[in-house]
DNA sequence: ACAACTTACGGGGGCCGTAACAATT
DNA sequence: AATTGTTACGGCCCCCGTAAGTTGT
């Protein structure tokens, strides 16, 4: 029995209204804010007020719809809330419920490799029982689905120094085991002046066009980034999740993409070994903090160590 | 425009429902919760029945009141979203209003070094109308004050290994910063029969008594779990928070004491070099995301590097 | 004029308090 | 019998929708 418990002397804020709140800065619109959420106008209008005047602070500029200095910081907190507001529930329903036997993992489309895709193999003549289901999405989707539990395990690639964690999207309540690591090769049409190298420097190839392929190659972003440069020219953005459908657009020249140096390249395209900056392409298995039975066995037996 | 903007499929959870079970947890008595919090029992209990019937499982026993499985798990969510959202409003308010030119400093007892003193001094020349406030408290709340943006600077002692953060009780939203690390000595009446060594290993001492003062010296638990025993039996607690206190029970025989080495002690108190385990005494800075003028520059100037 | 956000107002649901009830010691 | 948690009920407030108003293009 104790008697002095504070939590906070300054009142919570509703998350109800971050999440519109959140809504209308991704939407840029109060009209369309309203219709994804089901809600009328007027009421998002009035949730948004009824926030401002909580806060004390002008949150957004309307007309044009933008965040104020004061609405960027509080849209930097709502979203991990929101996601552990449900993270929170997703786990103590998995905690509560008796286990469901019922799996479903969540993966980028490069993910999911022969390595993988022989673990989960194993993994349902483990368990014969479990409803075992594995979605493919892009990578953001992916983190997202298991921060709020809606996915128990997932599966992500990406580029990163060697050795170094993806860095993802999110913080706390997701855990990240290395599944593999391989190196990058720079996809080009055998008839490209480079095709005959033996290994290519990015730094050689700032000018050249490439193709943002966000889900199926290397984001540009990232390399962008991990490369310090602010070339990589795109003009080809490529929304497709299978690899054949961006290597027959590098087949045809409209640009070079890199990829893991085990993917499967048809006659016209070369991969040459990317020789610098030191990058290497990396999945991640990715699980919440509790795992149940079957998704500890996964993360146990793909793990790189 | 976006159009398929979601959030989350699963609803979120209501954040008053989560501050009471906390609290219900914390204080082992709903009607006891219902005091603190400035409710009736009634209330109370529906809260809780609601945030049941929201979630679907059975938080909590009555009658003794305890968490179950379901509950635990929803327990480890709930005080980090709380913690989160109180920062969220602290964090905007302080982008907002325009800088209210008033910097709090919540230090714990021992962190306050003769160097921090100094540094504090200096910041009050630099800014002669900055209304600095320096407010000694417990670690755990020099913890929850930075985090939820009560106050925005944090100073804070602990023991670590070596060039090892020291483990805090958040993650995210604060970020911390080395100020300085010493050797450790334990602190021994001039009569004890180790008094006259050189240096001492924990080990030898499991079996004495000790003082168990949390906040001015090195808390048992941390001790316990770094060196890797359960021994150290403690029979005097002692909440003070000014070590002369501390040093007078020393003196006196009633225990022994882990300190940092430059702590002046009595005459008839002795300290000697703690050699094993390899262990310091850590101080760091803690801070919000967005620090402001002051702030930083406080920051810069304590940081060890 | 129209598109988009705000304000006014009324109805309904949720939440808390009072009070009676149940259960455990 | 006393203490503690639950259930019943009623009032109040808050929140959303309808609809009219305002503003910027």
């Amino acid at each position: 029995m104790i008697s002095d418990i504070s939590i906070s002397n300054t009142d919570l804020v509703d998350p109800n209204l971050l999440k519109t709140f959140v809504t209308v800065v991704r939407c840029g619109s109060f009209s369309v804010a309203a219709q994804n959420l089901q809600y009328t106008q007027s009421a998002v209008s009035q949730q948004i007020a009824s926030l401002e005047e909580d806060i004390g602070a002008t949150l957004l500029t309307r007309r044009p719809v933008a965040t104020t200095e004061a609405g960027a910081r509080l849209l930097e907190h709502a979203e991990p809330i929101l996601l552990r507001l449900a993270a929170a529930r997703a786990d103590v329903a998995r905690a509560s419920g008796q286990p469901p036997e019922a799996l479903t993992v969540a993966t980028s489309a490069l993910a999911l490799t022969p390595r993988v895709a022989g673990a989960l193999r194993a993994l349902r003549a483990r368990h014969p029982r479990l409803d075992l289901t594995v979605q493919v999405s892009a990578r953001e989707e992916v983190v997202t689905a298991v921060a709020t539990g809606h996915c128990e395990v997932g599966l992500i690639d990406g580029i990163a120094a060697p050795n170094d964690p993806l860095r993802l999207w999110d913080e706390g309540t997701v855990t990240a085991v290395g599944v593999a690591e391989r190196d990058l090769v720079v996809t080009l049409p055998t008839t490209h002046p480079m095709a005959s190298r033996s290994s290519l420097r990015l730094a050689d190839l700032v000018d050249a066009w490439w193709i943002d392929a966000a889900d199926v190659a290397a984001p540009l972003v990232a390399l962008r980034s991990l490369a310090g440069t602010d070339g990589l020219r795109s003009a080809v953005f490529y929304d497709g999740i299978d690899a054949s459908g961006l290597l027959a657009l590098v087949a045809a020249g409209h640009g070079l993409a890199v990829m893991p140096a085990d993917q499967r390249l048809p006659a016209d395209v070369i991969g040459v070994r990317l020789a610098s900056p030191r990058l290497v392409y990396r999945i991640e298995l990715l699980h919440g903090r509790h795992a149940s039975e079957p998704a500890a066995w996964l993360a146990d037996n793909l793990s790189a160590s």
